[in-house]
RNA sequence: GGGCAGGUACCCAAGUGGACAACGGGGGCAGACUGUAAAUCUGCUGGCGAAGGCCUUCGGAGGUUCGAAUCCUUCCCUGCCCA
């Protein structure tokens, strides 16, 4: 390893929420050997988005100082459901489909990190292996009373909601799996703490090495209060297009620029203070750096020629309401169609109802003239521009 | 195993024989205002219909009734208390 040990653990605790400990942190780093940074990732809905993306940088982070990533998929703890915020239990994925996810994980995971310094693991392959002795052996480790003290677990009993025996397996689960892969430093949330603890006490047990513990922030979802997360459907995938990537961070919450900066992009820090400061004594519209941010985003995912491209978009169609540059286009076999069928069929509004409501709450442009009559037929003979609320549009011709 | 309380739309939750496609809140969508922000105000939020209206929905299956989310039977599920 070509830097040295106290350099490292700079570089790596930049940005993080929490680490346990630092001490020990440090004295792993000195050994001058290939760490192994343990992510667990959930196989049951392969998109990567901003917020995961967060926890992925700090994993590239370790790979540029020459440590390996783990990733666990955890197709195995994925038919538990992590009790973790909101739990459902979730239906057991089959082998087939863990593998269809893992393709699509792969491919958007190797946009953050490096293919070369990262190995892939399935839980399956050491939880499915354990016996009902090797479980018993397992839950043995830990009382009823250590789990159950989690926020989750006991608010749910309090509100008199179900908690089932096999999710207060989950965090047993969890970290053995750290046993399994005798992880040197284990990356997560801060909302996985006490998961991420369970990883360290197990190994104890073990006697191994305890793993380190390293916390990001939670990264906040659109609506600026919940984290970001497929479930609230309040996040931004990594791979959407610049459009709706710009659309999206478009529509964040002033507060959370800096952080989103801060935790999701590599803008140089010095730029994120200035605009933190401009941004705190009202010299700066938030706007701006809220494009910046945007764009920053696009380029880091796509292009810099996305980034500028859509952002004049941007300007275009919502500052000076205009049309887009581009418009996808919907052929149609008819001359003319009344205003309904026409929404339906250009799949715009799921039912003829939700269309006639869009049209006399004003919503519908054809053209740029409102519609508000539901029985309105449009001429097709030339080709029209649809518009539905504000960032909807639809070029329709006749094939 | 016994007793009690429950299961209602995306979520929470009211409704306990007809006025219920089902109060209210959250979320979402749309309009006004804007910076596609926030806040605020307004409207909408099962499907079909221009409308009258019709159809599907209140854990599942049956039944009673002119008529059921509401009553009965049975089954499934959850919580609490007792064993």
């Amino acid at each position: 390893m070509a830097i040295d040990a106290d350099k490292q653990l700079e570089i790596i605790k930049a940005g993080i929420a929490e680490l346990i400990s630092e001490k020990e942190l440090l004295h792993k780093l000195k050994a001058k050997r290939r760490l192994r940074v343990k992510l667990g990732i959930d196989p049951s809905g392969p998109e990567i988005h901003i917020g995961f993306s967060v926890v992925l940088r700090k994993l590239r982070q370790f790979q540029d100082l020459g440590h390996t990533a783990v990733m666990v998929v955890g197709d195995f703890t994925g038919m538990i459901g992590d009790p973790s915020g909101v739990s459902k239990t979730r239906p057991k994925l089959t082998k087939q489909q863990v593998q269809k996810n893992m393709v699509k994980y792969k491919e958007q995971i190797f946009r953050i990190l490096d293919p070369q310094r990262t190995e892939f693991v399935l839980n399956s392959k050491w939880l499915g292996a354990l016996s009902m002795y090797d479980l018993v052996e397992l839950a043995s480790k830990y009382t009823v009373a250590r789990i159950l003290e989690r926020d989750d677990f006991s608010q749910r009993l309090k509100d008199g909601l179900p908690v089932y025996m096999h999710e207060i397996l989950y965090p047993l689960c969890q970290g053995y799996d750290s046993v399994a892969i005798k992880s040197d430093v284990e990356l997560g949330g801060t909302d996985q703490k006490f998961n991420l603890l369970v990883g360290r006490e197990l190994m104890r047990e073990s006697s191994m090495e305890p793993q380190v513990v390293l916390m990001m922030p939670i990264l906040e979802g659109l609506d600026g209060i919940r984290k970001m997360s497929k479930s609230f459907n309040n996040y931004i995938g990594i791979t959407e297009t610049p459009k709706q990537m710009l659309g999206k961070i478009m529509s964040l919450p002033d507060e959370l620029i800096v952080k989103y900066f801060r935790l999701a992009t590599d803008a140089f820090p010095h730029r994120v203070e200035e605009y933190h400061m401009a941004l705190e004594d009202g010299s700066m519209n938030p706007r701006d750096a809220k494009l910046d941010l945007a764009k920053t985003l696009v380029r880091m995912y796509h292009s810099a020629q996305a980034a500028q491209k859509t952002a004049e978009d941007f300007q275009r169609v919502f500052t000076q309401r205009e049309l887009p540059e581009k418009i996808d286009e919907h052929k149609v076999a008819k001359a003319s169609m009344s205003i309904v069928d026409l929404l339906v069929e250009c799949k715009l509004m799921s039912s003829r109802g939700e269309a006639k409501r869009k049209i006399r709450e004003g919503a519908i442009d054809v053209d740029g003239v409102r519609i508000d009559d539901i029985n309105y037929v449009v001429d097709l003979k030339q080709p029209v521009v649809l518009r539905a609320g504000k960032h909807k549009f639809l070029r329709v011709a006749r094939k």
